[in-house]
DNA sequence: GGAGATGTTTCAAG
DNA sequence: GCTTGAAACATCTC
């Protein structure tokens, strides 16, 4: 499920947590989450440490602990953190569970698609290597028309709806964000990149930033739903409608794009496939 | 029962 | 090298 705006509100969930000491590291020995971290160094890191902050890039989170700890990590397809009280009864799923001063704090994944991982970096301050690396975020400044525009240009035979579902330069857009950026910007999905001219090229960037924001504003805190003008509502139903005005109704198609299934309207998205 | 699901990685083929 | 497509991962829901 999680996007950008998910992964921001999976976040705050844990932010319980900030300032408390980690009594206890609970973990299902055999979950797949676990194959890039043993639940055994979990337990030696985290235990009796207190948690400092928390971040989120794209789709991967970050809570930084004392001595320069940090547990990562991303939640796939299935994933998800909340809090609970200490005492609360685990479910089938519950994976990874650090037992805090007053509060419960879960890592759940069915399909368990997602991963953590540990680093260390000696200082609560100092962010792991990799996650210093990672791109530009989208609602940074260093994420620039330019970029967009390189990166367009580099992989023009991608079609839009694929180039943004790439996260070394659209960090966090996943299937419905990159849906809802191509019909925002009234382009067909399977556009090829290299075809757009640069005032799309501009409007892509624009998309996409006001996208992340707005997405970010309606779940990113409470997880809100979005409004019926946008396309996300419609996208799943089977005779979904473009809720443009202009449209009168028309029906969204839906059809895999490079293998993932892509949602759009055949009247203000017309043209290019 | 079957298909498909808001993701990523890996591998084989072109 | 590059790109592309399919498979794999594991479970749930319609």
């Amino acid at each position: 499920m999680p996007e950008l705006a998910e992964v921001e509100f999976y976040r705050h969930q844990w932010d319980s947590g900030l300032g408390e000491r980690i009594a206890e590291v609970r973990t299902h020995p055999s979950a797949r989450i676990f194959r890039n971290c043993p639940a055994s160094t979990l337990r030696r890191d985290l235990a009796g440490r207190k948690m400092m902050s928390s971040h989120v890039h794209g789709k991967n989170w970050t809570f930084g602990f004392e001595d320069g700890k940090w547990l990562s990590g991303h939640l796939g397809m299935t994933g998800a953190l909340r809090s609970a009280e200490k005492d609360f009864m685990p479910s089938k799923h519950d994976h990874l569970i650090l037992i805090a001063e007053e509060t419960a704090l879960i890592f759940s994944d069915p399909r368990m698609f997602g991963r953590i991982r540990l680093d260390k970096t000696g200082s609560a301050n100092l962010l792991p290597q990799w996650w210093r690396k990672l791109p530009p975020q989208i609602l940074s400044a260093g994420f620039t028309k330019k970029l967009v525009s390189e990166f367009a240009a580099k992989h023009g035979g991608t079609p839009i709806k694929t180039l943004l579902l790439d996260q070394r330069c659209f960090p966090g857009i996943g299937n419905w964000m990159a849906d809802e950026i191509c019909w925002r910007m009234e382009t067909a999905p399977g556009v090829l990149s290299g075809n757009l001219e640069q005032a799309e090229i501009s409007e892509l960037w624009r998309s996409t930033r006001r996208v992340a924001r707005q997405a970010l504003q309606v779940i990113g805190r409470n997880w809100g739903n979005p409004p019926d003008s946008w396309l996300f509502p419609h996208r799943w139903k089977t005779g979904g409608r473009c809720p443009r005005k202009s449209c009168h109704g028309a029906e969204f198609r839906r059809e895999k794009i490079r293998g993932r299934t892509t949602c759009w309207c055949p009247v203000c998205q017309a043209g290019g496939e």
